[in-house]
DNA sequence: GTAGGGTTAG
């Protein structure tokens, strides 16, 4: 691909898209499109809405930020077509998911500099945002600064309502939902479905099960599995289980689909009260239902061989999820670990985690916790250090318990090689914090003979 | 190509 992206120098605008299209990589990709404009002085290629559109989109997937707001600029200044809404909405996303909330701000002002009107879509999109964020403060601006030329819709109200329920402020985002129709907004399923949610997560059972009465009542709307799962979890949470039960039942005599969803989270609820001799009975009905299992009902099962202590079950059901068809995720084996660590079985802990790129999962930021808390409770603080500097390369960062942890021990061992090791993985990690760093500093000048002036200096120069 | 559920870690 390298070579054809050289060798592309005349081509249609029509022939770059498509070739644009089926190019995988998103840095030959824009190799591609820069190639067909060779210098400044030669007329400028002709570059279709739909070039922009891949390029633009491509580079965000990949998180090339920096080179998808070139692009960006450059199509700013293509007079000869205005920019359509859904491109500013996935490129708000983009940086949604990349938590990037200030360039999502930045994208959706810039919007009317592409000739484009901003309406209700891309208002949502940078709303959820900031939600995705937890920028609560930013949402009013926004909002308020919306309102003086459009209307929120629905989607906009369940956007705030998740955030209100979010942040604790359930008596606001009740207020959102009583005064959608005054503001003449037909509240839908997934209002619904986000209110009953923010109430149960808040233990506010009975207000969640007449929402849901009035759901129907009402409003015509049928809860869906969706629903129902919200409202069996906050039952468990109440501790009551035979509740999320009745609930199933109730699901069965008014025919409302039982999906993976809901069995998992009867299982997990079996786990959680030890009621783990009914957990063959619920997959049995599964299967006769028709329900296959899914990842996550299988990481249920494994969570709960493993609070059994019984790592090679958990193995077992690593396997037999490859059979069924569906791939252990990070999830999988992070609960794995998590209890390896826990028995004290650092090597074989080690050893998984190493092992899970070879098996197609990449260890996520909680994997790497996991493992460095096992090794800094179980006192391996040479492997703990060597993690924590790879930690810190790939920006993740460890929990403030185990860090003080493993400093704690190495100032005790007065082991000062590996303390000084520690204290530059620290230097090297950008996210970490100025003020986390005096207190590192501090924690290993006390009881020790190292002066924080001696331990600065060495920092400095080595 | 706007918004929503179930598992793990803290």
């Amino acid at each position: 691909m390298a070579m054809l992206a050289r060798s592309v120098k005349r081509v249609s605008p029509f022939r770059l898209a498509s070739l644009l299209r089926s190019e995988k990589d998103p840095s030959l990709a824009l190799q591609l499109f820069r190639s067909v404009n060779p210098s400044p002085e030669a007329k400028p290629f002709r570059y279709s809405l739909l070039s922009y559109d891949l390029v633009i989109t491509k580079l965000g997937r990949a998180r090339m930020f920096d080179e998808m707001e070139q692009v960006l600029g450059q199509l700013r200044g293509e007079t000869r077509f205005s920019v359509p809404e859904p491109l500013f909405c996935q490129v708000i996303s983009f940086y949604a998911r990349a938590r990037l909330f200030d360039r999502a701000l930045r994208t959706y002002r810039s919007i009317p500099g592409f000739r484009c009107r901003r309406s209700v879509k891309s208002l949502n999109s940078v709303l959820h945002a900031l939600l995705k964020c937890r920028e609560y403060d930013r949402m009013d601006e926004v909002l308020d600064d919306f309102r003086n030329h459009a209307n929120p819709d629905a989607c906009t109200c369940n956007i705030l309502i998740k955030a209100l329920c979010g942040s604790g402020r359930l008596e606001d985002a009740r207020a959102v939902f009583d005064e959608m129709p005054v503001r003449g907004i037909r509240p839908d399923g997934v209002t619904f479905l986000t209110l009953i949610n923010g109430l149960c997560s808040n233990s506010m059972l009975e207000e969640a099960f007449k929402l849901k009465d009035d759901m129907v009542r009402v409003h015509g709307i049928r809860p869906d599995a969706r629903v129902y799962a919200s409202l069996m979890k906050g039952s468990c949470k109440v501790g009551d289980v035979n509740m999320a039960f009745g609930l199933k039942e109730e699901m069965l005599r008014e025919r409302i689909e039982l999906d993976a969803a809901i069995y998992s989270t009867l299982i997990h609820a079996l786990n959680e009260v030890e009621r783990t001799a009914e957990v063959s009975g619920l997959l049995e009905e599964m299967r006769e239902n028709g329900c296959k299992p899914d990842t996550v009902t299988y990481n249920v099962l494994i969570s709960g061989s493993c609070k059994k202590k019984d790592i090679d079950e958990a193995y077992r059901l690593l396997d037999a999820m490859a059979e069924n068809g569906c791939k252990p995720d990070v999830t999988s084996y992070n609960v794995i670990m998590g209890e390896l660590c826990k028995e004290g079985k650092l090597d074989e802990a080690t050893d998984l985690f190493e092992d899970m790129p070879r098996r197609g999962c990449t260890p996520d930021v909680v994997s790497h916790r996991i493992l460095f808390r096992g090794l800094c409770e179980k006192m391996q603080l040479k492997e703990a250090a060597f993690l924590l500097d790879e930690m810190v390369f790939k920006g993740y960062t460890p929990h403030d318990a185990s860090i003080y942890k493993l400093v704690d021990l190495l100032c005790q061992e007065e082991n000062h090689e590996l303390l000084l090791t520690v204290l530059n993985s620290f230097r090297k990690g950008k996210a970490m914090k100025a003020d986390y760093w005096t207190r590192m500093i501090s924690l290993a000048c006390k009881n020790n003979e190292f002066s924080s002036i001696e331990l600065v200096d060495h920092l400095i120069t080595s």
